[in-house]
DNA sequence: GATCGTCTATGAATCGTTTCAACGATTGGG
DNA sequence: CCCAATCGTTGAAACGATTCATAGACGATC
C-alpha cells in the first residue's frame, strides 16, 4: 500500500487539495461536514503528510541539529534533554548527531544538516577554531556554540571553567590542603585550560600560603586515563604526594578514586578529590565524589532559546554570549571524616 | 545571503539547470571544462543543495530513525554506534530519538519518522503489543524492533535473555551457592522476566541441589533502586541472606555493590554479585562487576541490515527475527578471593 | 558527402504540499 | 430587491532538484 497523497485524499472526500490542506492546517476555516469528510477519507487511505513536500515549500524544516562530540558522554545527553524540553514546546525536532572528536565527521554533519535547511544548528566543535561555521551562519542556518564561547558575530553558551575551578581550589585551600594536585587532559582543550586556571587563581587569592600545584597531565578524559594518574601519584614518596586533587572532569575522577582506593590508600582522608560535572554517577561512587555541577539543562534550554530568536526575529536578533556559572557540590570525597 | 538554487547556478556558469544536475549526480557523464565552470560557480555563490526537494522528488529520504528508551543508558548508545556504522557505508544518517519510557512520546517521534520517509524505523518499542508499528510497516515505511522479538510479521533483532539468566544462574551455582538472590525491575518487562526464568532454568538444571531463590523485586532499573535493594539483604537474618546475587541490569547491581560495601558487606567474600548489559562502568567499579554481555555493537548491526534488506530489495525480503547469544564475562564480583 | 555513433547539453515534466487571489453562495441591512 | 459582507471552497502557481527523451556537434567510416 504506497503512502497516499493529498490529491488523492481530495478525490475520495470530493473537495479540493486546497480544502484538505485547510483541514489540515487550518481546521476552523473550514466547515465541519467537509472537515468530516476530509478526515474521514485520510483514515480510511492511510495518508501521511509528505513532510519533504511541505519543507520544500516553507523552506524551512521544523528541525534543530545538535552536534556533540560523544552521545556516550552522560554530560551530553542531559544538555540534550534541556534542548529536548523546549523544542518540543515549539514543535521541533531535535537531530542529535555524533561527531566522536573527529572534526572530518563534525564537517559531514554540518553540511548535512545545512542541506536539510533545519532551522539551526547547536554544536560543540571539535576544534577551537572553526571559520566555516561561521559560513554555514552567513547562508542562513543560524548557529550556537555549546559549552564554547566566541566572538560577537555568534550566539554561544558556556559555564564559566575558571571559576568553576577556582571553587574547587577555594575549597580545598579552605579545608587546610596545601599540596595539591591537577588531573587534566590536553591544555589544548579550552575547558580544561580554564578549569586549571581557575585552580591557580585561587591560590594566588589567598596569596602568602605557600600552596603548590602538582600537574599530572593526560592524554584523554576517561576513567581509564584516571586510573593511570593515581599510579603516577602513588608512586611519589609520601611527603611530595599531593593531599588533594582536583580533576578536570568526573570520568577521571572516578578512575583515580578507584584505582587509589586498589592502593589502600583512603578518600578523602589520605587524598581528597575533587571532580567536574557532576554527572550522575558522581553521587552513586563508592566514596561520593565532589564535583563541580554545570547547569546541563540550563545550557541546553538558553542554546536552544538563542537559536530561536534568532529565527524568529532575524532582523532584529543579536548575537549573545551567555556565560552561566558554575556551583561546587562538596560530598564525601573532600571532607575529613573524623569520626572514622 | 540567501541561500542560492541550482538554477542561479546555472545561470551563472552558462548552463542549463540538467547540466548542474549532471555535475553533482553524474560528473563523469559532463565535460571538464563545463565541470570546472559549475564547480565555480557553486562555490562562488555559496550553493547547498537542497535536501527536501532531491527527497520529495526521489520519494524517500536518506534518513534511518532510531528511537530509544534512553539516550542516558549507555547500553542504547553502544547499540546506536553499532547502527551509525553500517548506516554511514549506506551513506545514510541515522536520527537518534528518545522516547523517555514514553508510549506518547513515542509514537510522535514515530509519527514524524514516518512524515519524513525515512528509510525505515528502527525502534526499542515501551510496550509489549504495538499494532500501530504494523501498519506503519504496512504503508510502506520498514520497521525493525531493537531488543525485542518480533512475530513472523516483522523484522526484529535481541539477545536470548534467559540465556543470559541461565548462565549468571549456572556460574553462582558453579562457585558453590545455593541461597541465590534475584533483584529486577517489574516482570512485565520481557527482558526481566526472561533473565528470571534463566536463572531458574539454571537451578532446574542442576536438579536435586536443593538451591532457593530469593526475589527483591524493584520498581525501576536504575543505581538508586539497588541500593534499596542492598537495604532489604542487609536486613534479613544472616542465615536467610542469599550468598549471591543477579541483578537485572548493571545499574541495579552498581548501586547493590555500594551500599553492600558501605555496611560493611564484602563482595564478593560475602555477597557475590552478576550484573547483566556489562556497560562500561561495570569494569570500572571498585570491585570489578561480573555480568553477563550483550553483543550491542552486532545488535544494532544487525538492525540495520534487515532494514536496509528490506529497503533494497522490498520484494524478496523475508522478515527474519535475529537472537544473539549473550556472554557472561567474570569478573572479581563473582569469584571468591581467598587470597585475601 | 551521406550515414552512423559518440559525447554533451538541454528543457520540460515531475515529486506533494502550501498559499492565495478569486469565486460562488448565503445572509443581513437598507 | 439590491449591495455588501461573510463564509467556504477552488485551482493554479509556487518551492528546488532530478530525470529522461531528444537535440546538436563532431568524427569516423564507407
Amino acid at each position: 500500500m504506497a503512502a497516499a497523497n493529498i490529491r488523492e485524499v481530495a478525490r475520495r472526500a470530493r473537495v479540493s487539495v486546497g480544502t484538505v490542506s485547510n483541514v489540515l492546517n487550518r481546521p476552523e476555516s473550514v466547515a465541519e461536514a467537509t472537515r468530516q469528510r476530509v478526515m474521514a477519507a485520510i483514515d480510511e487511505l492511510g495518508f501521511v503528510r509528505n513532510e519533504a513536500a511541505r519543507h520544500l515549500r516553507a523552506g524551512r524544516s521544523r528541525t534543530v541539529g545538535f552536534v556533540v562530540l560523544d552521545v556516550a558522554n552522560p554530560y551530553f545527553t542531559d544538555v540534550a534533554r534541556g534542548v529536548e524540553g523546549l523544542a518540543d514546546e515549539h514543535d521541533a525536532m531535535v537531530a542529535l548527531c555524533n561527531s566522536g572528536d573527529d572534526p572530518e565527521r563534525e564537517r559531514r554533519h554540518v553540511k548535512q544538516l545545512e542541506e536539510q535547511r533545519v532551522l539551526g544548528i547547536l554544536i560543540t566543535p571539535v576544534e577551537n577554531d572553526n571559520p566555516y561555521l561561521e559560513q554555514v551562519a552567513a547562508r542562513g542556518t543560524p548557529v550556537v556554540l555549546v559549552d564554547r564561547g566566541a566572538g560577537h558575530n555568534q550566539c554561544s553558551v558556556a559555564v564559566d571553567d575558571v571559576l568553576g575551578g577556582r571553587l574547587a581550589g577555594t575549597h580545598l585551600l579552605e579545608q587546610g590542603h596545601r599540596r595539591l594536585g591537577f588531573v587534566g587532559g590536553p591544555l589544548s582543550i579550552k575547558q580544561v585550560a580554564d578549569r586549571k586556571a581557575g585552580l591557580h587563581a585561587a591560590i594566588n587569592d589567598l596569596n602568602g600560603t605557600g600552596a603548590d600545584v602538582v600537574v599530572i597531565s593526560r592524554p584523554y578524559l576517561t576513567v581509564d586515563e584516571g586510573r593511570r594518574a593515581a599510579e603516577d601519584i602513588v608512586g611519589m614518596p609520601p611527603g611530595e604526594r599531593p593531599t588533594a586533587v582536583f580533576c578536570a572532569n568526573d570520568l577521571l575522577a572516578l578512575g583515580l578514586l578507584q584505582e587509589l582506593t586498589r592502593h589502600r590508600l583512603h578518600v578523602p582522608d589520605d587524598i581528597a578529590i575533587v571532580g567536574y560535572d557532576d554527572i550522575g554517577f558522581a553521587s552513586a561512587a563508592t566514596v561520593p565524589l565532589s564535583s563541580v555541577r554545570q547547569p546541563r539543562e540550563q545550557l541546553g534550554h538558553a542554546a536552544i532559546e538563542l537559536l530561536l530568536d534568532e529565527v524568529e526575529h532575524r532582523s532584529r536578533h543579536r548575537h549573545r554570549q551567555v556565560v552561566f556559572q558554575p556551583e561546587l557540590v562538596v560530598r564525601e570525597s573532600s571532607q575529613h571524616t573524623r569520626a572514622r
